[in-house]
DNA sequence: GCATTAACCACAG
DNA sequence: CTGTGGTTAATGC
């Protein structure tokens, strides 16, 4: 192998996590033989709720859910991942088997790492370790919080967080295509495809949105954070 | 009691 | 897949 072989992009990779950005030289050339990068077209099933794994999926570029199948069959959506991100650490780093599936939202670009670099890497990198866990963690801590407001705000409240999470950290616009169905918009926020079109159809009303099918524009933002935060 | 919230059902574009 | 209307159960003044 060169030093830099050809076939590899993880040294041009302009999407490299920050993590993966204190790795030197030989640690990223290690990194770059150990892993494959696959092309996902839109709606495609990126990992499998039960699959066994030995690898690290990291998302360049697309956007995703993460969602699990429930007790009663039903599937409920955790969360909207926006690439760059790592997209199965949690699983393979407990007991290698996904709890979630993971599904692009659009074409999407995902980079597979063997799980045994990782190890490596993070015995031999405290740094690359500690920036890891930073992002797992923050994750993790988004995570806790929409819980706790998906269960006590009510329904329009949490609704309203997240067009604001759509505006504000997925398209940095207030004017966007949502990438979901009204069902999946209800499987995100633990409602029915009925009662989203009738709170579009309020909130639309009340002036602070408008509404073409998947296109909404957030016309009152101070409003509906009011909403958000006053459920 | 009466109002509100939101799920469930059915039917129709 | 989405919109609407009717119904219904739970919760709150």
């Amino acid at each position: 192998m060169e030093d830099k072989p050809k076939e590899c992009s993880c040294f041009e990779c302009k999407f490299k996590s920050t993590p993966v950005s204190l790795l030197d030289e030989e640690e990223l050339k290690y990194l770059c033989n150990n892993c494959v990068h696959i092309d996902f077209k839109e709606g495609e099933n990126i990992i499998r709720q039960g699959a066994f794994t030995t690898n690290i999926a990291y998302m360049t570029s697309g956007l995703a859910k993460v969602h699990m199948e429930g007790p009663l069959k039903k599937d409920e959506i955790i969360k909207i991942t926006k690439a760059p991100a790592f997209i199965g650490a949690p699983s393979v780093f407990s007991d290698r088997v996904f709890h979630y599936s993971v599904t692009s939202l659009t074409d999407a670009k995902v980079c597979f790492i063997d799980y045994q670099i990782f190890d490596k890497l993070l015995l031999e990198n405290g740094e690359f370790a500690k920036e890891l866990i930073k992002e797992l963690s923050s994750d993790l801590v988004k995570q806790f919080h929409s819980c706790v407001n998906k269960t006590q705000k009510r329904l329009n409240a949490y609704i309203a967080e997240v067009l604001l999470f759509f505006a504000e950290s997925i398209f940095e616009s207030n004017d966007f295509h949502l990438p979901l169905s009204r069902n999946e918009f209800a499987q995100l926020v633990g409602s029915t495809r009925e009662t989203i079109t009738r709170i579009f159809h309020d909130l639309a009303e009340m002036g602070i949105l408008n509404i073409q099918k998947d296109r909404i524009k957030i016309i009152n933002t101070e409003k509906l954070s009011d909403i958000s935060r006053l459920g």
